[in-house]
RNA sequence: GGAGAAGUCGCGUAGUUGGUCGAGCGCGCACGAUUGGAAAUCGUGUAUACCUCAUAAGGGUAUCAAGGGUUCGAAUCCCUUCUUCUCCGCCA
């Protein structure tokens, strides 16, 4: 969401951003915007005129009715003349002022439809490539270690333990539920638990927000497909499951003005994200890579826009860090132009290597949204000279298990099948350093 | 869930027989004066968005929980929704 003066001023700049981003479908939509706009100014200025005449004429009509109580009877019929011309003056602008308002209407709605759908300008250094087959990896962390034993998928590992158990979850709930079970639900619970308070060592304010929230907020945080596509609506009621704790804790600060001193707002927030993976991906069917249903320890940062670069540095560090603090290799990948969502200014993934497949998959998502998300969402900060502007926005995963479980044990087992624990999570596992399989 | 009361400019409040009310006062805050410095005191200022405009000054429009209605004109009247408080009920 970008600022329409920003558009109206430079053109040539978002067209070139939307090229950048492989979306030239979109090109018309900057000079449909530049020309409702230029409309619905000329609409505005027009209607206000109107609505300035008819405030006075009826100003006017104020002191005119007092008079008239007080009139001499010979004089009440010129003062009530002044006051039906007033009266007919602002009737005959009437017809011409309705117009105009249903005007601004149509422009106003005409426009944000387009503004939606145009991208925010992405950071220059972001790579350019047309999906994501042109994501760059930037740098690995750890050695990413194949061992000379087996490691099977994941499920099974969890089976061993009996951990896992989604032929109930199937028959309670349908595809894409898990139960997890014993050390493997202890497990998933003590990763939340550890990340929760790496984060709060990190000088993060943990939040616990509310799961279900307003169909104005969910509209305010993502685009209609992607509603669509991912919230599960509360029936009767204007509730939806958050597909994510970015979800409530960016719709905290929705229609509000922070003052700079609050700034910048680091939380880290734990919700159970529901989502119903609806179209190109789909739920997975064999185990707990996508499903319905996952926990997620999130981080939120508002922030001044000259510090937002260097908070998205931070950001995705402090997801490699706490991997690597659980010995999990990881690498980042830099999303290239063409997969970047249309509100990201840039965006990278924490992906944890995994043995088995012998490749990186995606555990955290880290993104930069600068001031798009504050813009939509009305997020204002009133700055030491007293003029308000918009702040900038980052969000970026923790930790999400249980997908990022897979991780943990494929990385963990042993060849004689029991699965080790970093010493970070001993704590969290009541002092276990091995889990010994069931069977 | 039932009954009642209420929602005004950061906070507290004034304003309900509709008309110089975008809104008074107090507190807070900012700036200035006073002071060796501070407190106290005095003075000035203190919402947001948009349009016009030279990213000035000035002007204009909208906003008194939100939305709609009545009216020439609404903070004030009517309707709907939301929220808060009190009492009752129910329950982790």
């Amino acid at each position: 969401m970008l600022d329409i003066r920003f558009v109206r001023e430079n053109p040539d700049l978002v067209k070139e951003n939307i090229k950048k981003k492989y979306q030239d479908f979109k090109l018309p939509l900057v000079d449909e915007v530049i020309a409702l706009d230029e409309k619905n100014r000329a609409a505005i200025t027009e209607a206000s005129d109107l609505r300035a005449q008819k405030n006075k004429l009826s100003k006017a009509n104020g002191p005119l009715f007092g008079k008239l109580k007080k009139a001499a009877e010979e004089e009440k019929a010129a003062i009530q003349a002044e006051i039906d011309a007033n009266m007919a003056a602002v009737k005959a602008n009437d017809e011409r002022l309705e117009e105009l308002e249903k005007l601004e209407e149509e422009y106003a709605a005409e426009i944000y439809k387009r503004m939606l759908l145009i991208p925010n300008i992405i950071d220059p250094s972001v790579p350019l490539g047309p999906d994501d087959s042109c994501n760059v990896e930037v740098e690995r962390f750890g050695d990413p270690v194949v061992p000379d034993y087996q490691i099977p998928y994941h499920t099974e590992i969890m089976e061993r333990f009996n951990g896992i158990d989604m032929d109930a979850a199937g028959r309670t709930s349908g595809n894409g539920f898990y139960y997890l079970m014993g050390d493997i639900a202890r497990l998933h619970s003590a990763v939340l638990a550890y990340a929760r308070d790496f984060m709060i060592n990190k000088g993060f304010i943990y939040c616990i927000p509310p799961f279900m929230i307003h169909g104005n907020v969910v509209e305010g945080v993502m685009s209609q497909n992607d509603m669509d596509a991912m919230m599960y609506k509360i029936e009767g009621e204007d509730l939806y499951l958050i597909g994510t704790s970015e979800h409530s804790m960016i719709g905290k600060f929705i229609d509000q003005i922070l003052t700079e001193d609050q700034l910048p707002q680091t939380l880290t927030s734990y919700s159970p994200c529901f989502r119903k993976e609806k179209g190109a991906h789909g739920i997975e069917e064999r185990g707990v890579y996508r499903i319905h249903q996952f926990e997620k320890q999130e981080m939120i940062v508002v922030c001044k826009p000259e510090d937002s670069t260097a908070w998205y540095e931070k950001m995705w560090r402090l997801s490699v860090e706490l991997f690597r603090s659980m010995e999990i290799p990881v690498r980042q990948l830099e999303c290239c132009s063409g997969d970047l969502a249309d509100l990201k200014v840039k965006s990278c993934d924490i992906e944890a290597w995994s043995p088995r497949q012998q490749k990186y998959f995606e555990v955290c998502s880290c993104s930069n949204l600068s001031d798009a998300q504050a813009r939509r969402l009305k997020i204002r900060v009133k700055g030491e000279d007293g003029k308000t502007y918009l702040p900038h926005t980052l969000n970026n995963t923790v930790v999400a298990p249980p997908r990022m479980l897979i991780a943990f044990l494929e990385n963990h087992l042993q060849a004689d099948g029991s699965v080790t624990i970093p010493e970070v999570l001993w704590p969290y596992m009541g002092g276990t350093k091995v889990l010994i399989p069931k069977k």
